[in-house]
DNA sequence: TGTGCTGGAAACAGATCGGTTTCCATGAAG
DNA sequence: CTTCATGGAAACCGATCTGTTTCCAGCACA
């Protein structure tokens, strides 16, 4: 527990690896034991353990991005760069520490769907739909808004086995993706016609 | 609260119920109030809470598959058949009481893959995919094996959807299942060529 | 040296957790 | 009527939950 960063930043962190870990059911103590927080300064930091989960899920939201999609400085056409976001999840599937896409598996935990973590997952989710977008329609394909949430929803499907542990299939996420850009004529190296 | 079952079949159904309703955190007490049967019971006729999460997934399975899988009597190509299973998943979505798989979430708040309620998860996504798996050998797909997978991911995917309650695009789930069927040539109407 | 603020340690409160136990109403068998 | 097994109601156990409060060590600043 590192005590270089502040306190808000310590918690920040620990609940991030925490609910994602343990679940958001682990207790406010066990979290701020392991910040090197006391409780008194986190509800003086955040005004309920609520907020905390939506805090932190919103707060790991850039870092996660960077980590799943690819960079502006990769000039590589569209499909490629998609294909990117599923090749990085195989890789965390792989390494074995991924347990599932942290957003969608808190907005199950949480249930209730106002819930300010579950507004958090919904913004997510959407956000990752518009970089499918994004490079679909430079790619020029035919309907880049269906085609974005086909892929999110691949993603998550991906994201599932590793929850439930099936057996792995390597790249099947990647695989898969793949096979719907291909049937909707988004082929390597297209880029859009301007 | 009927008292017609047996005291350990209205526990199975609240158990089922409000497992997946309210998550796997919610309290014995209120599970036995439910189903109308006293804590003392509850533990003579189930070792454990955990043990009473397994046994209520088990013991849904096969009402859950039938909600799910066409009949023997629907003798449609394996096709139709499959997309049955995600016409059936979007109805679900649509009539507003889908809260995302019941497995596949109870495996998500579990954590643990050694959980029994876990290893039950893991069984039944096998059987959907053994279903799907049956149906394109049917159909004489080249590779019924990863197919069966995909679609199995695609149908977590659309749940997972319904759980963050992303914005509904009707009927996503059966439309990039038949994209995926098309590029993988299982037609309409298409049969093994025995 | 004295003063005031920050924030950690820990006790506390009231509720609930999984699980066990006691007690008693009921109803069938002799 | 007596006997006995069933099972619900509810108290109880120790632990843990979210959230509040008290107390005090440390430290900047005058």
């Amino acid at each position: 527990m590192s005590t270089s960063a502040t306190p808000r930043e310590r918690l920040l962190d620990a609940a991030g690896e925490l609910f994602y870990r343990d679940g958001v059911n682990i207790g406010v103590d066990a979290l701020c034991k392991a910040a090197g927080v006391s409780k008194k300064s986190m509800y003086q930091l955040f005004r309920s353990k609520d907020e905390l989960i939506a805090e932190s899920l919103a707060s790991r939201g850039p870092a996660y991005q960077t980590m799943l999609h690819p960079g502006a400085e990769d000039d590589r056409p569209p499909r490629e760069r998609i294909l990117t976001v599923f090749d990085r999840q195989d890789a965390m599937v792989a390494a074995g520490n991924y347990l599932g896409c942290p957003y969608v598996s808190t907005a199950v935990e949480l249930k209730n769907p106002e819930h300010p973590g579950s507004v958090v997952a919904r913004h997510f989710k959407q956000q990752l739909t518009d970089f499918f977008h994004r490079e679909l329609v430079k790619a020029g394909a035919e309907d880049p808004a269906m085609l974005a949430v086909q892929l999110t929803m691949i993603f998550d499907g991906a994201a599932a086995r590793a929850v439930v542990r099936a057996q792995p299939l390597g790249g099947i996420g990647a695989t898969t993706a793949a096979a719907l850009l291909d049937a909707a004529g988004v082929q390597a190296g297209e880029l859009a016609l301007s």
